[in-house]
Formats: structure tokens, C-alpha cells, sequence
DNA sequence: GTCTATAAATGGATAGAC
DNA sequence: GTCTATCCATTTATAGAC
């Protein structure tokens, strides 16, 4: 049987983790303290420890929820149609999350917190991803490391873009169409 | 004549900014105090404000000047060559000035530091490199606005997938040639 | 222009009572 | 498990002497 206690620890950490997210969102990703976390749940600043050695372990839950977030999108993506077709969804499943959460975006593709590294656990989850994305591409025949590279940096350019140059528009994500027919029509030769 | 108090002000300004950079490459964008950079100058925090009204003016003069250093190397690009000539060197030049520091990516390229918004004439400089872009894609016969935006995507996500994923190697820069043979082969169509 | 001194606030983290 | 109290460090910024 469940232990009621360990659910409601557990419970009690994806309050805190979800007020850190929505702390993020608002005032950016390093722009909260643990106080005002401990405000949003009803609590106080020393009582995240029970549930969080620190900040910086805060952050390394955010990571790895993120990257399981994103996994989770990429797991339930239905493959069949063309490389068009199955390609244009992951791009825009992709930008879609990224564009909704530029902190979330900075958290897992960018190092912008000054000594934080995330743990080998959360590392692992990340790599998922990118397991996942490459057997994507491996049904599309395209088995080379090199097509794998490129579209993540296409990708993540129409995303960093979307975010800093035009939030709130479709200035980039717009051009999804166009940078998938670029890839496709580049990248679908018989060296794949 | 030049005012010698006024050139020795802005020397001192100068230097400045170069212990802020300094600090900033080695301690992370945002990882840096007044006290740091005051020290790093021989001087205690609070003379810095003779020079700046405060950090973020510190941060919104390290704006302007990147984009200047960076609009100075696209104007001395030699505009010769065929399309993949010019796209190739192009390309270089953006991916060589990130790579060799992520902090500055950051800076010019995302909005990390919560709380600072570049002032409108730092704002200015930003777009000048825009319109310089602009221009050479015009003589590449690549006047629409979605060309360009597809290339600044494409660029942008190689230098921050290099500078994210694989800090001191060359994963993604080394895929500047693959990139600009899809970006021509799929762009330099009549339609531009 | 540079300094000392200090304000005034904020930060992460710990000790120990309850 | 939550609290109060507090430590201790740090931060940006200002006042005013020199």
C-alpha cells in the first residue's frame, strides 16, 4: 500500500516546484528568491528544506521535470505520414513548448545560471530526449549524426528567435514550413 | 582640441566594460558584483558611478558595444563570391563571434537578465547589424523578409547548440558548410 | 574623482523550539 | 513538518569627507 506520508511529501515538493515555475515565468529564470517561493505555497522560507537542499537543487527539479515534460510530448507524437509531415509536427511540438516557457526554454538548452550544472539524474532524462528524436530520424532514414545536429540547431533557432526577437508573435514560428521543406528537400538524399 | 578630461573619462569607462566582460566570461553574464568589476579596475564600487548610473547601465553600455564590435566585422566583410561564398563567410563570422564568448550570446541574443531591457539607442545599434544583413541579402538576390529570418534562425541555433552542448568543440560549427548548402540550394530559387 | 562609511535591502542557509 | 529568530554574507546605491 502507498505510504500517505511519502505521497504528500511528494505532493507538497511539485507545489513548491510549480511555484518556482510560475515565480520564473513572471520575473525570469534567476529572478526569484526561496522566499518569495515559500510565499506562493502558504510556507516560509526554512521550511523548503525539507522538501529541497537548496536552491540549486530546485533548479535540478525544474530540469529534469522539464526535459520529462518534453518527453512526454515527443513519446505520445504519432508517426505515420512522410518525413514532411512527421518532421513539421516535431518542429512545431518543439517551438510550441519552448515559446510557451522562455524560462523553461533557458532552464534546459542554455546554461544562464551562474554555478549550477544539473545532476547526472536530471542529465539522463535530457539525453532521453534526444534518444527519442534520433530514433525519429532513424525512421526517416536519416541515421547520421550530422541531420540529427542540424535540425536541433534549425529548431532551436526558430525557438530562441520566436522568444527574443518577437514575443508574442509568429514572426518565426511562422517559417516552419519553410525550414522543414528546406531540411526535407536537403537532407531526405539517399546518404541520409 | 580633444578634451583630455573627457578622453581619460571615457578611457576609464572603457576600461570599465572590459572588466565587466572579463568577469562576465569567466562568472557567467549575470555572476558578477559592482565590487568585482571595481576591483578588477583598482577602484572601490562606488566610484564606478561616476562612469555609470548603476549595473544596469553597465549592462546596457556591454549591449551596444557588442553589437558595434559586431557590426564592425559584417562591414569589412569582403562582399565577393557567389551566394555560398558570402553565406559560408558570413556564417563563420557570426558562429566565431559567439562561440568565443557565451556570455555575450546571451547579452545580445536572449533577455536573461531579469529586469533589463537595452535602452532604444543601444536598441538602434542592434538593428543596424539587422539592416546590414539585410543588405547583403538583397544583393543576393534574397529580399524577403523570410529569407533572412530563416538564415539568422539557422545561424543563431548552430551558435547556441555549440555553445549549450558541446562548449570548446566544433559539433555545430563544423556543420556551417551543410547548413549553407541547404540554406542556397533551397533559397536561391527565382522567388528569392 | 576617489575614498570611507553606511544605508537599506535581500540573499541563502542554519539552529532550535514547538 | 513548520515555525521564529538569526546568522552571515552580499548587493546596489548614497552621503559626504578629502
Amino acid at each position: 500500500m502507498p505510504d500517505r506520508r511519502a505521497q504528500r511529501h511528494e505532493d507538497t515538493r511539485q507545489e513548491i516546484l510549480a511555484a518556482a515555475w510560475s515565480l520564473a515565468r513572471t520575473q525570469g529564470l534567476t529572478g526569484w528568491s526561496l522566499r518569495e517561493v515559500a510565499a506562493e505555497v502558504g510556507m516560509r522560507a526554512p521550511s523548503l528544506y525539507v522538501y529541497f537542499d537548496g536552491k540549486d537543487a530546485i533548479y535540478d527539479a525544474m530540469f529534469a521535470q522539464g526535459y520529462r515534460q518534453l518527453l512526454a510530448r515527443v513519446e505520445v507524437e504519432d508517426p505515420s505520414g512522410d518525413a514532411r509531415d512527421i518532421l513539421t509536427r516535431v518542429a512545431t511540438l518543439f517551438l510550441d513548448f519552448f515559446v510557451a516557457d522562455p524560462a523553461r526554454h533557458q532552464l534546459l538548452f542554455l546554461r544562464v545560471i551562474p554555478g549550477f550544472t544539473p545532476s547526472d539524474a536530471s542529465f539522463a532524462v535530457a539525453q532521453e530526449v534526444l534518444d527519442r528524436l534520433r530514433e525519429v530520424f532513424v525512421t526517416l532514414g536519416l541515421e547520421r549524426d550530422e541531420s540529427v545536429d542540424l535540425w536541433t540547431a534549425l529548431v532551436t533557432g526558430l525557438a530562441t528567435q520566436q522568444v527574443s526577437n518577437d514575443p508574442g508573435g509568429d514572426r518565426w514560428t511562422r517559417l516552419i514550413g519553410p525550414a522543414v521543406d528546406m531540411f526535407v528537400s536537403a537532407r531526405s538524399a539517399p546518404d541520409g
